[in-house]
DNA sequence: GGAGCGCTGTATCGTATGTTACGTATTTTG
DNA sequence: CAAAATACGTAACATACGATACAGCGCTCC
């Protein structure tokens, strides 16, 4: 089985010609850099001439140079997808069905936060804490809760904040009462809905800021969005999971918080005295 | 100091117009590889047009699009040497408020794992898949939408699932339709409430067996549960975090979706079949 | 409400790049 | 050692790609 064109060349190394050969044995050397680069790169790399680098990947199997660095991106985006998992991966010596989810899901969470800097968070926690306006929230089918448990917490804290739920209808009409001055943050997972995206295309219409958790092949909300937040969904499971994300939505919940310490502090201390 | 193009993007996507932002949005979603692709694929995965992208990498501070890339390309090749060392977001050597949080729920989640056994977390799945009865599911203030997000998977699987939510006196009548038969998960985790306590209770009193989603500290709840779950939930925020049970409950809807794979799959295209 | 500015997409252009044809060099084989 | 076959590079070609000019549109600011 071979399943990366590393092993492709050293299975086939021993029939190539010459100058074949050296141009296998650079592009191993810094493999797969070199494989990105122009023919003319690739070639003076290796000391022959562009023709000789097109035998090369012909040989490999290759119809076309661009099939080739295709697939050498892929190859290399399948790496970086989950670097942990592929280097370091214990084998699980239970075997059991939970270590394989917990991994992937910690790995989706690292990979989810090195995607996401600490001053795009921060600016998403400014906007959320400013107040200037309301704060909406809406999620799709299984992401609702998300936007619902985000909703709580924020609420707590400040004002005007408000989950849409219930029927399309019901919150398609709360659009009249969003401006410019308020937030959407919306979570929207595949497969995407339509009125979802109906719903955000009208609110960025009407000025709304929005702010969108989605996963990372980005619904298509993130045309409307202001923020995208970008979330690693894939487990080796039926479903996709949301837990990175939610772990984004906590660290957000967390951020605004401090960012409104004075203002919250006063209010959570006024909600203790009317229970 | 900025050291990567992921950092150069996350400093200046605030100054940026709104289709050059979302060509840097999609860049952050999958990078680097979407930037190592053509102009014309780039433009298309953003959903905006050539011209965009190339003012984007100028805004940048690129002369060209090959110098882009192949600043890319130079940072990858960085990467893939030594693994160890991740350029994209470094370790936060400012203590930015993301990384204290990230470190501390993915020790959560590690540390609830390991008081949590493949045996334990199978038994659950199986309880549950073997439908027996009626499923129902219900949270506290902040836990709720976890409920509701477990209820919106199971029920997409098995018959006979319910979130009960509303007022308490909804729920609270919804007793007299649970028996031993039927299994009761809860979520609850401090401040625990009285009225979730006293609804376990009752039902406990009915032989419904309970599932608890609770934290280290173990609710009330625990006197009357079948099975208990406990996570961390202590992160260096004002709020607890539910990350931990979050993931929980994802790897159990997993294992319970696989244990009813054959009759899971016919329901599914089942309801695939009714949109 | 009107004028100005900035952003964005369409269409066109030039060029860098991959590709191919062909002639020379090198190796192989009888 | 001769002759054929294979390998390799030079050079010409075609195309796909990045770059640019321009016009339309929406937005902001007066």
């Amino acid at each position: 089985m071979i399943s990366s064109i590393a092993e492709l060349i050293a299975d086939r190394i021993g029939t190539m010609p010459a100058g074949e050969r050296r141009a296998a044995q650079t592009l191993i050397a810094s493999y797969p850099m070199i494989g990105l680069k122009t023919v003319a790169e690739f070639s003076a790399a290796a000391g022959v001439s562009s023709p000789t680098i097109l035998r090369f990947v012909a040989r490999l199997g290759f119809q076309n140079y661009s099939e080739f660095q295709s697939s050498l991106q892929d190859e290399l985006a399948a790496q970086l997808q989950s670097p942990a998992i592929r280097t370091l991966n214990p084998p699980s010596p239970n075997g059991g069905t939970v270590s394989p989810m917990l991994e992937a899901t910690l790995e989706n969470m690292r990979e989810t936060f090195r995607h996401l800097s600490d001053k795009q968070l921060a600016d998403i926690a400014t906007r959320l804490a400013e107040r200037r306006g309301k704060t909406f929230l809406i999620g799709g089918r299984f992401t609702d809760p998300l936007a619902r448990y985000m909703a709580a917490h924020l609420a707590v804290i400040q004002p005007d904040v408000f989950h849409l739920a219930g029927q399309e209808s019901m919150w398609r009409d709360r659009l009249i009462d969003m401006g410019k001055r308020d937030v959407l943050v919306i979570f929207d997972i595949r497969r995407y809905q339509d009125s979802l995206v109906r719903f955000a295309e009208k609110a960025h219409q009407r000025g709304v800021q929005i702010v969108l958790f989605t996963d990372q092949w980005l619904s298509p909300i993130a045309r409307f969005a202001r923020h995208v937040i970008a979330g690693r969904t894939a487990v080796p499971s039926a479903w996709d999971s949301s837990a990175a994300l939610f772990v984004v939505a906590e660290t957000l919940i967390g951020a605004v918080t401090r960012q409104l310490e004075a203002d919250g502090a006063r209010r959570i201390r006024e909600m203790e005295g009317l229970r």
